[in-house]
DNA sequence: AATCTCGATGTAACCGGTTACATTGAATGC
DNA sequence: GCATTCAATGTAACCGGTTACATCGAGATT
């Protein structure tokens, strides 16, 4: 907090006009004559004022700053939606508290009333599991939040994101159409994640006659596809194409293959979830679904300002996420 | 900001004390007897009491809010660096305030001013090319600020970080001393990064007649990687090895070895930078430098924090940052 | 017993804005 | 020419804490 800059009382006394006139000045509320104004801006400027977001923040009772509790920032998608909600926030004078809970529900509570301490005037939530003791906090208190990176139809609570499991079951008819039949799935910690589990209840929901997908469940990260892949090959399974849940651990996983001297697609084909900047340069260009993390955290940031400032109503939106053919995956039909 | 929730006087008409017996108890400040206290407790959980933070930050002139801006998230070192930073702020009671400079001196510098208008009690800026402004807005106004992923000896402000001219002017030796004469030393855009300028000072000072670098300006992402390669073999440069100032180019150069046929270390040697997750898991496994991410962002947490609560001094510090030997090296000694 | 000490608690000023309401004065209407 | 209106500005209460200082009362000191 600036130690020293003038404060709104130094700018009415340098001008000669009333607080409540700088204020009204400041703010661009309220009628003030041109004339007064440009007083006003001028004495702004040289005294260096900037008004003080405390005590602006105790008479409104806002802080103009938005909380998000993300699993984690080592991830890319989770980085760009990040970025992007920043930026989004920065656009419109908001700013973002950020905090991370390593997927844990009993850390996400604590930072939200840590956060909630600190003023957040919103919350953005990542996924459908959360403690209800925080639902409750944040109804109680009436402060606006929105889960992301999911979407539920007529939910109870706002959601902005995508359908994981109805892209995993896309993913999944995907490779069956090109003829694989029988598919590993990798995927992350199940328990840690409800979006993972999401995603792989699409996929099995998509197991017919035509589609086997056996799973593997690793660490999400590329030291975890790549152990799958291990796992995977000394296992007889007849698979003839690797899904992952995320393109890192596809990236692990395509390691996996290289080190074991197999080639994609020849050997096997291979789809990845997330489309992440790299995902195209990587040899074969990854099949994968194109997540849309960074317009994710626009529409989030800018449906939660406009909800503080307007009053519009939150409402969940469903986010398309394509799937970008590449060439990782082989057509067996062919 | 909570809508609802009782405010300290509530506290203390419930239990029938005065408000300040009750902001002793909350503080832990003062002298309160052990009844008083409990029954203050109490009262706050039955009441689900928090305090107001804007109050609290204007009575106090403290936010307990640190403020960093980064250049870039969507870099796992600055994933990773930025994760330590929260967490263990949020250790300490204090909140990370995020903001995203896209490495622009001028958009830094509106945002040091946003932040500064939202409250920030101290800075975390990144590298050492700031607009003068900004400097002198927080030397102004007296709000402590550390410059991090650099460190410089005797510097007029705190540095946090590692000497990317030293470790840049190591990496060359390594790969001199393994009998690289003529090596490729592929790096980020000069113009947005001093550290990268570092780096490449550094590899510059270590040329001699048994190390000459020819330097590769691309993108720094794995696509400027790939396609720094591919300009790379179209020229007839006779380098034994390649030299990435980042582990994401590195990734890239890989990947268009790989395009073209070349083999990793057989065809070309391959040295990173940052030493990411991956690094370990890629194949051949990439000789890389260490760079302590996560450690920076402890330390200059913990020493931002320290000074805040106890005046302690801000000092510089060098962290390590070393060579990893892995397979992507090869000794043509041998 | 009067005085002193000191721990426990209360009183009230203050932090720096916002904003409802009051005031002023010039322009407008009749 | 006087009442009305309205734009421009001022006054002061309030937001919810912190904290210097005042007060009170019980045990210790003489």
């Amino acid at each position: 907090m600036p130690s020293r800059g003038g404060s709104i009382r130094d700018v009415a006394k340098a001008t000669g006009l009333s607080i409540a006139t700088v204020s009204r000045v400041v703010n661009d509320t309220g009628k003030v004559s041109d004339a007064t104004r440009n007083r006003v801006l001028e004495a702004c400027e040289l005294l260096d004022y900037l008004p003080n977001p405390a005590a602006r923040a105790l008479a409104t009772s806002r802080s103009r700053t938005i909380a998000a509790i993300i699993p984690t920032i080592e991830h890319s998608v989770f980085a760009k939606y990040i970025a992007a909600i920043e930026m989004t926030l920065a656009g419109k004078g908001y700013s973002l508290v950020l905090s991370i809970s390593n997927g844990d529900p009993d850390e996400e509570y604590r930072a939200a009333r840590k956060l909630l301490g600190m003023g957040a005037d919103a919350f953005i939530l990542s996924g459908a599991d959360h403690d209800p003791r925080l639902i409750d906090l944040l109804t109680r208190r009436v402060v606006p939040f929105v889960f992301t990176s999911i979407w539920t139809e007529g939910g109870q609570f706002p959601t902005i994101g995508y359908d994981n499991a109805e892209l995993a079951r896309q993913a999944c008819t995907h490779l069956a159409a090109k003829g694989h039949q029988r598919v590993a799935v990798l995927h992350g910690p199940l328990a840690a994640s409800d979006r993972t589990a999401a995603r792989r209840a699409g996929a099995e929901a998509a197991q017919s006659d035509e589609f086997q997908p056996v799973f593997i469940e690793t660490d999400l990260n590329v030291a975890g596809g790549k152990s799958a892949v291990r796992q995977l090959l000394t296992t007889d399974a007849k698979a003839s194409a690797i899904l992952c849940f995320s393109d890192v651990i596809a990236l692990g996983a395509s390691f996996g293959l290289t080190e074991a001297g197999l080639s994609v697609p020849e050997d096997y084909s291979l789809m990845g979830f997330d489309n992440l900047d790299w995902s195209s340069e990587i040899e074969p260009a990854l099949t994968t679904i194109d997540i849309p993390a960074a317009d994710m955290g626009v529409r989030v940031a800018t449906s939660l300002v406009q909800h503080l400032v307007e009053g519009t109503a939150l409402e969940s939106l469903q986010l398309a996420a394509d799937i970008v053919e590449r060439g990782s995956v082989r057509d067996l039909n062919a």
